[in-house]
DNA sequence: CTCTATCTGTCAAACTTTTGACGAAAGGGA
DNA sequence: TCCCTTTCGTCAAAAGTTTGACAGATAGAG
C-alpha cells in the first residue's frame, strides 16, 4: 500500500512537511522542475541532506534538471498518509482551542475538525464556527460515529494526562500535545508534541546566549 | 553572568522546557528531592540521559537522594533566560495570532505580549484583550518603545518572509515561525519554528505506518 | 557529434546524540 | 560500626545524522 523502500528515520520525517509545503507552492505557480540544490537553500539544509532524504523513497530524480514537482508532491503526499482524510477532535475549548478548531490550514490539508469539547459547563454550545462544545461525556460517541483517529490535546497541564486518556480509550491512535506536560500513551499511539511555549523557551534560551 | 561550563548541545536545550515543567509542578506541591530516574520515567527518557543533561550545568546531585528541585527550577530558569521578561510582538490577527496574544501562559512564563499587528484595514482597531489590533506601520514604533526582542509570525505562508524581514530590520533578535514555510534569517537572529500544520503531517505518517 | 557544465545517487568520513556500565558517595538498618 | 542499596557522575561504545567527495548521467551549445 505504502511503498518506501525501508522505515525512514525520524531525521528524514521531520523534514517532510517542510519539502511538502515548499514543492506545493511549485506546482501551484506550474514549475515543472527542482533541484536539489534549490531545495536546500530555500529550506535552509545542504543539498546533500536533500538528495540523501529523497533516497529513502522509490522516487529519482534526473541528472542536469532535478525532480519533477508533481511526481515528488505525490510522493510525499503519499509517505505523510496526507492521502487519506483524517478526522481530528480538540479537547479544550480555551483560547488556543478554539483557534485550532478554526484554523483555515487544516481542513485545506486533509484533517477534518468533526467536534470541540470541554469540560467548563459555561463553555457548553458556544459556537466554534460551524461546531459547538460539547461535555466530556460525549467524547466517545462522536469518536465512534465519526472514526476520528487524531485528537489535539489544548487544555491546560493539569488535565492533559486525563484527556490522552479519555481520548486513547476512545480508540484515537494520534495525539496532538500542546500542553507542556508530558504525555505517556502505550505504543500503539503516537505522540506528538507542539508545545509553543516550549519552543519560546528554547527561543529564549537561544538570543541569551546568541554572540 | 550566565553560568555553565560549555555551550549547551541543542538536543539537550530541546529538553530542557520538559524538564522545567516538571520541576515547576514539584516545586509547587513542596517535594524537595527527585531523582534522575523519576524525570526519566515521567518524561519518556533514559535516566542516563537525564544525568548526561545535567552534567552540562554547574548544578549537582548528591547520591541517594537525586536533586533538589528549587536549586534545579533556578539553574533550568537561568540558563532558558527566562529570569529576563521579555516583550513580544504578534504579527497576524487571524484566529491564531489572537489566540497567542490571549494566551494566558505566556504573561505566566515571562513573555509579555505588547503588541498585535495586521495588515488588513477590515482588523484594525479589533480589541484582543487589553490590546488593540495595529497597521503594520507602526511596527517600528512599537518595537523601539518597548524594546521588544521577539516577534510570533502568525501570517499565511506567503506573508511569512516579508514579515520575519520587516521584524528584523527593527531590530528583534528572535522569531517564532507559526508558518509552513521556511523562515530565511541572518545569523544574529534565532528562529525557531513552531509549525502546528507540520506536527499533524508529522503524527499522520506516524499513525499510517504504526504496526 | 562531442564537449562542457550541471545535477543525481551513493558511499564513507565526521559529527552528534543516546545508551550502558561501573566506581564512588551517601543514607539507613542491623 | 559495617554493610547494603540507591543514586550520582563519568566514560566509552553504539546508534543515528549530516556532510563532503566523486562517478556517472544528461541537456544543450558549438
Amino acid at each position: 500500500m505504502h511503498a518506501s523502500k525501508k522505515a525512514i528515520p525520524p531525521s528524514v520525517v521531520k523534514r517532510l512537511p517542510k519539502y511538502l509545503a515548499y514543492v506545493q507552492a511549485l506546482c501551484l505557480e506550474k514549475v515543472e522542475w527542482v533541484s536539489s540544490n534549490e531545495l536546500a537553500e530555500q529550506l535552509g539544509l545542504t543539498s546533500s541532506t536533500v538528495r540523501q532524504d529523497f533516497s529513502y523513497f522509490d522516487f529519482s530524480g534526473i541528472s542536469k534538471r532535478g525532480y519533477e514537482t508533481i511526481g515528488l508532491q505525490n510522493m510525499l503526499i503519499n509517505i505523510l498518509g496526507v492521502d487519506t482524510a483524517w478526522q481530528v477532535v480538540v479537547v479544550g475549548a480555551g483560547n488556543l482551542g478554539r483557534a485550532l478548531a478554526l484554523h483555515e490550514e487544516f481542513p485545506r490539508r486533509g484533517f477534518n475538525i468533526v467536534g470541540i469539547f470541554d469540560k467548563d459547563p459555561t463553555k457548553l454550545g458556544m459556537k466554534v464556527g460551524a461546531l459547538d462544545v460539547k461535555p466530556m461525556r460525549e467524547l466517545p460517541t462522536v469518536i465512534g460515529r465519526h472514526k476520528v483517529n487524531m485528537g489535539i490535546v489544548a487544555v491546560p497541564a493539569v488535565a492533559a494526562q486525563s484527556v490522552a486518556d479519555l481520548l486513547i480509550v476512545a480508540g484515537v491512535k494520534g495525539l496532538l500535545n500542546m500542553a507542556l506536560t508530558h504525555i505517556v500513551a502505550p505504543d500503539t499511539v503516537s505522540v506528538i508534541d507542539s508545545r509553543i511555549v516550549a519552543s519560546l523557551l528554547e527561543l529564549s534560551h537561544s538570543v541569551s546566549f546568541s554572540r
